[in-house]
RNA sequence: GCCCCCGUAGCUCAGGGGAUAGAGCAUCGGUUUCCUAAACCGAGGGUCGCAGGUUCAAAUCCUGCCGGGGGUACCA
């Protein structure tokens, strides 16, 4: 069910015939931004009049009168310069609404065809502990999995670790000078984490914050020549390495857990597209991609001033190399229709720089698209350091939301119960699952609600707040939803097995049945621009729209059965629509809060 | 130097050719014998950074300037 695909067909048949290409036409017909306007309205007139040489309220006047509005559109009205103002008929959003009672998928088409995308997100580098700037690349990526799958798309994700880095040469210099041999063999995870943070310690204090003087640093200086013994095939260092592996990805995944974070479907990281890279080169240069810069590097040049690197002067290759492989392996295993890479955005210009040099190596026919996403800010409006510890580990912001979620449901019981409401005794089973669900819901919609391209700033006390466009808004609508059917004692499934007749007499009605009609436009239009934000936009819409149906339609105590049942199947379409969208924002929902 | 992004209410941010520029928070006022008040209703608050230009129509597109951030071959 798309209300705005049905409304551009009868456009498309209208101006047929007026125009040689109605298309451009028919893409100025939107939602209205205010109900006063109808529904949807169409601002086509305007330009038409123009191509046409007439006046716009006349080419408007015309343009209704061929429009076939039977059984979907009241009389349109033509409003200021030559707006055309569209509004549905009750009956048949009440009929739409009724015919996707029984729909699994609740109203949403199926793509076709479908495609296949590799997504590439969260991608940290292992051997240090994460951190909330880790956390966009992984909600967002987990988000658009959801999404694009639910559509119907077939997603492969790839978490691509940085697994063959700079960050190994400290934990193999701390493993030989720093560890706790008795906390290793107890607690490996721990105590990799710990020798890793007391290096940068170390450094860090020598260096004063300055990130040259850092580097100049001594314990760096060996940290660096024990990432090129790995790399050059050091046998203990490569055992170490493999030994490491395992701890490192425990620690990763214990917090994707934790977070509910969908399974990978691989994780390549760096270190599996190293043997492929001489390969790389040697083809780039073969095919005279690549060239030979300074010094004896390998170059490919994207502009005038404006090279990679694929190959140093010392003969190390560069993450360009190791993306374009990747590049290469994804093609040939999963032929993908699209590759997306979900990166933060100073890598903008590696991204340009890799699909221009991708294209001249022959990568054709494949969509690649850079999701690139702003910073997280800490509260003094600065991006928050991953290297100066001064960051909260992304499990110790977790916990913390969640014991926050519980202090919230108790605050919040406490005073309803005072209040005289009738407030569910809950166990501590029920309640723990509710500060999770609150807690990492909070956290992931405080994220996925901003426009991914903007920093936003990191604010426990915001994200974790109750009031307005939240998780906890979405999930107490929820659960006072589904209280409804428990006093009501009605089975959902009944109800939607033989749905009943839907009447729309309320404008709190109509309107709520109007945003249940629309979740497809919604997700349509969050997959277009890769942005879930679009699917907080409608959520919020929704739960504004049933709110005020909760408010002014009483469903148990309705005058009259028919519309106690009408009414039930208006609460059933928004509970689900309301668990469906937060599901795929990776969001939970609980029956009581 | 060159390239990219951003500048909208006190704060955090939507909107990216279309009607009187929106929301949340904060502030102020109101609502609980009524399906969960983690809720609802109402009020105040704006030279959309500045200046030009294109257009029937500009917060939105173009140019310049100011301010902030990022990138700029041997980190990824």
């Amino acid at each position: 069910m798309n209300i705005l695909h049905t409304i551009q067909a009868r456009f498309r048949t209208a101006l047929t015939g007026l125009v040689p290409d109605p298309e451009p036409f028919v893409a100025m017909i939107k939602p209205t931004q205010d109900a006063k306007h109808g529904d949807y309205q169409a601002n086509c007139a305007m330009s038409l009049a123009k191509t046409l040489g007439k006046k716009p309220r006349d080419v408007a006047q015309e343009l209704v009168d061929r429009l076939d509005l039977s059984s979907l559109l009241e009389k349109p009205e033509i409003a200021g310069p030559g707006f055309i103002n569209l509004r549905l008929q009750s009956g048949w959003l009440g009929q739409q609404a009724r015919g996707i009672a029984n729909d699994e998928r609740l109203g949403v088409a199926i793509a076709s065809p479908a495609k296949t995308y590799a997504i590439d997100y969260s991608s940290p580098n292992v051997a240090k502990p994460l951190h909330v700037g880790h956390l966009r690349s992984t909600i967002i990526g987990d988000a658009l999995t959801r999404l694009l799958r639910f559509l119907g798309h077939i997603v492969i994700t790839d978490n691509h670790l940085g697994d063959w880095g700079t960050q190994f040469g400290i934990l193999l210099y701390g493993y030989k000078n720093l560890l706790n041999k008795d906390a290793y063999a107890k607690e490996p995870v721990r105590e990799l984490a710990r020798i890793y943070v007391e290096v940068r310690n170390r450094i860090a204090q020598a260096g004063g914050g300055d990130d040259e003087e850092e580097a100049r640093h001594p314990i760096a200086d060996v940290c660096r020549a024990e990432t090129a013994k790995l790399h050059h095939g050091d046998v203990e260092n490569n055992q170490l390495w493999q030994e490491f592996m395992p701890h490192c990805l425990e620690e990763i995944h214990e917090v994707y857990t934790k977070l509910g974070i969908l399974k990978f479907n691989h994780e390549h990281g760096e270190s599996f597209y190293n043997p492929l890279l001489p390969g790389v080169v040697d083809s780039l240069l073969k095919s005279k991609v690549a060239e030979e810069g300074d010094g004896g590097a390998i170059i490919i040049r994207i502009s005038k001033d404006n090279v990679s690197l694929v190959r140093k002067r010392d003969g190390a290759f560069t993450y360009t190399t190791s993306d374009l492989a990747t590049i290469q392996y994804r093609l040939e295993h999963f032929q993908p229709n699209a590759m997306l890479y979900v990166v933060d955005f100073r890598q903008t210009q590696h991204f340009a720089n890799l699909f221009e040099a991708a294209k001249r190596w022959g990568v054709t026919g494949v969509e690649m698209t850079h999701i690139s996403f702003g910073s997280v800010l800490g509260r003094e409006g600065k991006p928050i350091s991953t290297r100066k510890g001064d960051g909260t580990e992304l499990i110790d912001l977790i916990n913390q939301a969640v014991v926050r979620g519980l202090e919230k449901y108790e605050a919040s019981h406490a005073e309803r119960t005072a209040a005289g409401h009738d407030v569910p005794e809950l166990t501590d089973d029920a309640k723990s699952a509710i500060a999770e669900t609150v807690g990492i819901g909070a956290i992931k919609y405080a994220d996925l609600s901003q426009n991914r391209t903007s920093d936003y700033k990191f604010d426990y006390d915001k994200m974790l707040a109750t009031e307005g466009n939240t998780a906890t808004y979405m999930q107490y609508a929820y659960a006072r939803n589904r209280s409804i059917f428990r006093k009501a004692d009605v089975d959902p499934a009944t109800l939607r097995a033989n749905p009943p007749s839907v009447t729309l007499d309320s404008p709190f009605e109509r309107a709520l049945a109007l945003q249940l009609l629309r979740l497809e436009e919604a997700l349509l239009s969050a997959v277009a621009e890769y942005q879930p934000s679009a699917i907080t936009a409608y959520l919020w819409d929704l739960a504004k729209a049933y709110s005020g149906f909760f408010q002014n339609c009483p469903v148990i105590q309705a005058e009259a059965d028919a519309l106690k049942q009408s009414r039930l199947l208006l609460c059933d379409l928004t509970a689900r629509i309301l668990k469906q969208c937060l599901g795929l924002l990776g969001i939970n929902v609980v029956e009581r809060m």
